[in-house]
DNA sequence: ACTCGTAGTGAGTGATCAGTCACTGAAAGG
DNA sequence: CCTTTCAGTGACTGATCACTCACTACGAGT
């Protein structure tokens, strides 16, 4: 293949299609972003994008798809061979906030939770809970309440990031982010 | 005031819209739910609806308003005037798993946290957590921490239930729900 | 009886958006 | 060359939806 190649293959637009997709679906969510939108930001035609994917929750459920795929290869990577247990817990927690800390993936999944009422956007989502249960237990071993309660923090962090609590200096929002690791505030 | 009225006052009208928003809205969420679904789930033509409320974005906050309403009540009640502590937490969780065991309120703040780009939605969600936080912390005297398990578990047993996690028999899925107070399962 | 404020609606309108169609043009193999 | 295949698009369309307008009707006070 010739380096002066203007077009592009299908697989590499596909790709470019569905980054841009993470990261417009994370700003407004399913039903609120137009799948022009997402075309747009890839730098492709609306047509192109529905002969890509033939419809918008095809196109969502890949946004999902890979927006876990980013999450399970932040986990996997976060703990070293010989650290087991709540240790090895604990380093994916700090290894998954620096990687929710620009919201993108954070809204992605508030978003498609919103979205389950579509089946194939719920499957997508057990999918990625599933992949991240998964590799949580196989890496770290830690038993089942250690799970949920690494579950259940990074669903906290997702509430208070998408209110923006961390920028509140109100008593009760101090209260629920102190000791919580800071996530940047809104622009 | 006959018994024979056959106008409602506008006040009457108000309290059934929001009810049915709430109704509603936790079907399909902000975005996804026309307004006159809303009008005709309470039994009004679609234009006075938009006379009661002037935007779709006055009810849908008018129904996250009466979900916290609702929410707030039945913590409060849930405690006796002598428990404290983490034991006090824990009847509140009790109330609190049996008042979303339909799911309405539980997708209704599902579908609100998504909508959060839209300032005002944004606005009546802190305004729910606040209520919630404060009623927590002012009737248990739960220190920091304990309070942000309560809201960690509450926002798992949000995901579980979207995904429906409760009705998968999978390894990951018994897992991560093996212990939590069991909500039904999805029709 | 009359009038005025308020409950209540049918029938729109303009904008937006998912998805389609008919088409152009690039480039690889022969 | 020339044909075939695949990348890529502009210009629609039909449906949906937030919101409006012009209007009817009820009933309380006088």
């Amino acid at each position: 293949m010739p380096a002066t190649r203007t077009l592009s293959t299908a697989e590499e637009r596909s790709d470019a299609l569905v980054r841009a997709a993470v990261r417009v679906f994370a700003g407004a969510g399913f039903h609120a972003t137009p799948t022009t939108a997402v075309a747009a930001e890839a730098g492709i035609s609306t047509a192109y994008a529905f002969k890509l994917f033939p419809t918008k929750v095809d196109l969502f459920v890949a946004a999902v798809d890979a927006c876990y795929d980013r999450i399970v290869d932040t986990l996997r990577i976060a703990v070293g061979p010989d650290v087991r247990g709540r240790a090895a817990l604990d380093a994916m927690g700090s290894a998954y906030a620096a990687l929710i800390a620009d919201r993108t993936l954070l809204m992605l999944q508030v978003h498609a939770l919103a979205a389950t009422s579509e089946t194939r956007i719920r499957d997508a989502v057990r999918r990625g809970v599933a992949r991240t249960v998964e590799v949580a237990q196989d890496l770290t071993g830690a038993p089942a309440h250690e799970i949920q309660d690494f579950l259940a923090v990074g669903q906290l962090c997702h509430l208070l990031t998408a209110i923006d609590a961390f920028a509140l200096d109100d008593e009760w929002a101090t209260t629920v982010t102190e000791g919580i690791e800071h996530l940047p505030t809104h622009p």
